[in-house]
RNA sequence: GGGCCGGUAGUCUAGAGGUUAUGACGUCACGCUUACAACGUGAAGGUCGGCGGUUCGAGCCCGCCCCGGCCCA
């Protein structure tokens, strides 16, 4: 029996506890089951899970749970990503430490001992929500096995010829002093000023206008378009920059933009991407202005020392002092600022490793033809992504906590020293080399940055899969069936592990993608600490429960951005509440349930039809990830056809004492479909209908768990259609007097003496079928069912035509006709129509044969006071005696 | 500026060229009916972003425009 009343907390919590006791989300190493692979996104270590995980999670979770019940041996691998910026910053903060005050061993000491410290505790919310993944499949990206891959990775690479370490120019975060990825760089709208400065060429003044003047002391060049008759006379002359008084050359090149200021521009090393292309091409010298630090250089002279913002600030009023400042404007423009703190970015001229992959553009767009996409137009994001890649990817960091590179440098001869892969990982700043260099030398560098940690969460595949020893079953999870993740690290994560899955294995990493979209705040805005509309997975929890959480993030399709509503929330709870009210109705009678009966009810056989209608619906759906879809058809049949219409249409059967087969045939059916609803609910609400099948089910079924018992197969024995289609009548005709009951202020089991049903034959031996469901629903105590008219009067008043066969027949006369159906008299047209069955009509001189298949049916009224049910069934008429 | 997605009652959302556009929440009215008042039944509420076009017929297809979002310059 099940209680009173739903209690999620209480049992949401038990089930999450018994479900890991049982082990049963466990991948089953041995096993000859198909096997379905997750690539799932490990998460960056915060404070705790945020609402656009517990979306996106539950949504990967569903399929999880669906393909295990479809005995799949389902590898769900549970990963954290621990590495890089995001966890320093997190590290740091936690501890009120700064990574630069404290030796770098002592910090990479503390990230890892502050993890362990917090990490039980953030993974616990995805237990939480009920996700089915193996936890003990887990792994963090800085532990020994993904610090061993990923510098495997780096070694293979290396020797595959695919990466290079080179000093250039490349954008520089000076606020977390290291080189970021094109990747990492946002776009920010930044008020600025436009200063007109005076370059000398000889005694004429020539204006350039800049918004970092800065930069002056980096001035190498000075352009001007070719074809700018303004300035073709100075082409090849030197300009004198102000200030620093040096002086450099006038070029001309098509990439100056004549609009934007006075047409000419200067060219520093680095104000931008153009000033790199620039300086490669014309071989200017290198001229640096700026430390790693945001500071000013030597080279500076008087500002040396100074923040790149302050000296601006003194070069404009040193340029206004000499008067070499003609002009100074507002602008707002906008400026690349690296997206963890907002900096804007430099360009530097600094040593980086890199991974060549430029040149490898096409191969990746077709390696992205080769997945399937869910929904598909994701896939144009990350081909546009790839057409505008500009930069090779820059995978070192100057960073503290974070896989070190396997690499020391021989410092007299210069050579490049890899670690042997049977000692990764190491760290070369306290391992020594394997072996004495080529040059005989034993006299190393170690390398002391750290990889990207893209360059490690690039491999979940291989670190997910390589958790697994057995080289049989590696083979069968490679690729891997599903990689789940939101839109919006397709350029960071989806396209890098592509990279990889190249490089390493020649091979796609997965064969499906299912792209989920992000949970919005209630007005459809991005969550952000900022705003302040942040919105709190535990809390939401609390108030209502993790399945309806869970319920909430099926709702939408897939790939869309869901704006949370809390009334969503409520629509979910109730939707539990109905489900356990339900079950706990069916099982109470359930007791005495005693197996298939010798024949079956029709209205039984009407509702085991939709049910597995129903199956095939939701199966169909699930096999195109169209989740949202499956809880519609699902929740749609549950509350409508079975609880609405078929709960009620069985009481009469269940409160009967006797023990018929009508009987057997009610409780027969009870427990199919219970149990099919239940299975079918199972993936997005676990925890509720484990109880339920638990309290019953679990002691009759071979599994002790739903979420471990099988899919339901589609019965075809029990698919009928025509039945469904008969029996829908005697559905429809109940539900119609219930409605009538009620505006008449009845008591459902209120009894009504006597009820006359006239209609045509057909509808006369449906309904025969149905008399006895009928009348014991409504408590009807004689129910006479016939051919007969009624004593009534009825009239009928329209005749609604078929477009779809009207249409393609009559193309541009529809309308002529239709309106000649309106204008006629609808009482004469469908006698003459029914007696002759078809009519000759004529419009506007044309004419047309219209028959019965041409009339889609007809509008009546019937009089007849109080007694009389208005019914929407055609050619059904009935007569009430209350 | 480019790529992609979206615009449907007060709010959020489903829509497969074919009668009167789905559902939810909210609102209003009525009702304790032996699973469910944490409920049920009913009602009101819509120029389907705008303008053209294709079609017998467009929320859906095509073109242009407006607005919002994401990604990229």
């Amino acid at each position: 029996m099940l209680d009173g009343s739903y209690n999620p907390k209480d049992i949401e919590k038990k089930w999450y506890m018994k479900w890991e006791e049982m082990g049963i989300y466990r991948f089953d190493k041995s096993s000859n089951k198909p096997v379905f692979s997750i690539d799932t996104p490990p998460p960056t270590v915060s404070g705790k899970m945020h609402l656009g995980h517990a979306f996106s999670y539950s949504q990967m979770d569903f399929m999880a749970r669906y393909m295990r019940m479809r005995g799949f041996n389902v590898f769900y691998p549970f990963g954290t990503d621990d590495n890089g910026l995001p966890t320093e910053r997190l590290v740091e903060k936690l501890n009120n430490v700064k990574a630069t005050e404290i030796s770098r061993e002592e910090f990479v000491k503390l990230c890892l001992t502050t993890l362990k410290k917090i990490l039980p505790e953030f993974v616990q919310d995805w237990k939480n929500i009920g996700i089915s993944a193996d936890f003990s499949l887990y792994y963090s990206t800085i532990d020994e096995h993904c610090r061993r891959i990923s510098q495997r990775s780096f070694i293979d690479l290396y020797r595959a010829g695919v990466e290079y370490r080179k000093e250039s120019p490349f954008i520089w975060c000076p606020n977390c002093q290291t080189a970021i990825a094109q990747v990492e760089l946002e776009d920010k709208e930044l008020k600025s000023s436009f200063n007109d400065i005076i370059f000398k060429v000889e005694d004429e003044n020539l204006i350039i206008s800049t918004t970092r003047p800065e930069l002056l002391p980096a001035c190498v060049a000075v352009f001007v378009h070719p074809e700018d008759e303004r300035y073709s006379k100075y082409v090849g002359r030197k300009a004198r920059v102000p200030i620093f008084n040096h002086e450099v050359e006038i070029l001309a090149d098509s990439r100056v933009d004549t609009e934007k200021g006075s047409g000419m521009v200067m060219c520093c090393t680095f104000g931008d991407t153009t000033d790199i292309e620039w300086y490669m091409e014309y071989n200017l010298p290198l001229k640096v202005a700026i430390t790693k630090d945001g500071r000013m250089t030597s080279l500076t002279g008087k500002y040396e020392g100074m923040a790149i913002k302050m000296a601006r600030q003194k070069i404009i009023e040193d340029l206004r002092e000499a008067r070499l400042l003609v002009g100074s404007r507002e602008i707002t423009h906008i400026v690349n600022v690296h997206e963890r703190c907002r900096t804007e970015i430099e360009i530097l001229n600094t040593k980086q490793w890199f991974i060549k992959y430029l040149d490898k553009k096409e191969k990746f767009k077709e390696f992205g033809r080769e997945m399937n996409w869910y929904p598909e137009h994701m896939r144009h994001r990350y081909d546009n992504w790839i057409d505008g890649l500009k930069w090779d990817w820059c995978i070192s960091r100057q960073r503290f906590s974070g896989v070190p590179f396997p690499v020391w440098y021989c410092r007299d001869c210069g050579e490049i020293k890899l670690a042997e892969l049977a000692d990764l990982p190491v760290d070369p700043l306290s391992n020594r080399p394997p072996s004495p260099c080529k040059c005989g030398s034993t006299n190393f560098e170690p390398e002391k940055d750290v990889l990207d940690t893209w360059a490690t969460s690039s491999l979940t595949p291989d670190i997910a899969i390589e958790l697994i020893e057995d080289k049989d079953m590696r083979e069968k999870l490679y690729p891997m069936s599903m990689r789940p993740q939101a839109h919006d690290i397709i350029s960071f994560w989806l396209f890098n592990t592509v990279v990889k899955a190249y490089s390493h294995h020649n091979s796609i990493p997965w064969k499906d993608i299912i792209i989920s979209g992000w949970a919005l705040d209630p007005k459809g805005k991005k969550m952000s600490k900022s705003k302040g509309n942040i919105i709190e997975p535990q809390i939401v929890i609390e108030k209502y429960s993790a399945d309806a959480l869970r319920l909430w993030a099926s709702g939408n399709k897939l790939g869309e951005d869901l704006s949370f509503q809390e009334k969503d929330l409520v629509t979910a709870q109730r939707f539990l509440t109905k489900l356990w009210n339900a079950s706990k109705f069916a099982i109470m009678h359930l007791k005495d349930y005693n197996g298939k009966p010798e024949e079956f009810n029709f209205i039984d056989m009407w509702v085991l039809s939709k049910c597995y209608r129903t199956v095939k619906q939701a199966t169909d759906y699930f096999e195109e990830y169209k989740y949202s879809k499956v809880r519609k058809a699902v929740t749609e049949f549950f509350l409508k056809d079975f609880c609405d219409s078929y709960l009620e249409m069985v009481k009469y059967r269940l409160y009967s004492s006797e023990n018929s087969d009508e009987k057997t045939s009610a409780l027969y059916t009870l427990y199919i479909v219970l149990l099919t609803s239940l299975k079918l609910l199972a993936p997005f609400i676990p925890h509720i209908t484990e109880e339920i099948y638990y309290t019953y089910f679990a002691l009759r079924e071979p599994q002790k768990s739903i979420n471990i018992d099988t899919w339901p197969e589609v019965r075809q024995d029990f698919v009928n259609h025509d039945v469904e289609r008969d029996a829908e009548i005697a559905v429809k005709l109940t539900g119609e007097f219930r409605r009538f009951k009620a505006e008449r202020r009845l008591a459902l089991n209120h009894p009504i003496k006597r009820v006359v049903i006239s209609c045509p034959e057909h509808l006369k031996d449906i309904l025969t079928k149905a008399e006895k469901d009928i009348a014991g629903t409504l408590v009807i105590q004689k129910l006479k069912i016939t051919t007969e008219p009624l004593k009534i009067e009825e009239k009928i008043t329209e005749i609604v035509p078929d477009f779809s066969v009207l249409g393609p027949e009559f193309k541009g006369d529809v309308k002529m006709i239709v309106n000649y159906l309106k204008g006629c008299d609808a009482e004469v047209f469908a006698r003459e129509l029914l007696d002759k069955g078809e009519i000759n009509i004529e419009v506007e001189g044309k004419k047309f044969t219209l028959g019965k298949g041409h009339i889609k049916g007809v509008k009546k009224e019937i009089k007849g006071g109080g007694k009389v049910l208005n019914s929407t069934i055609a050619g059904l008429n009935v007569l009430v005696e209350i």
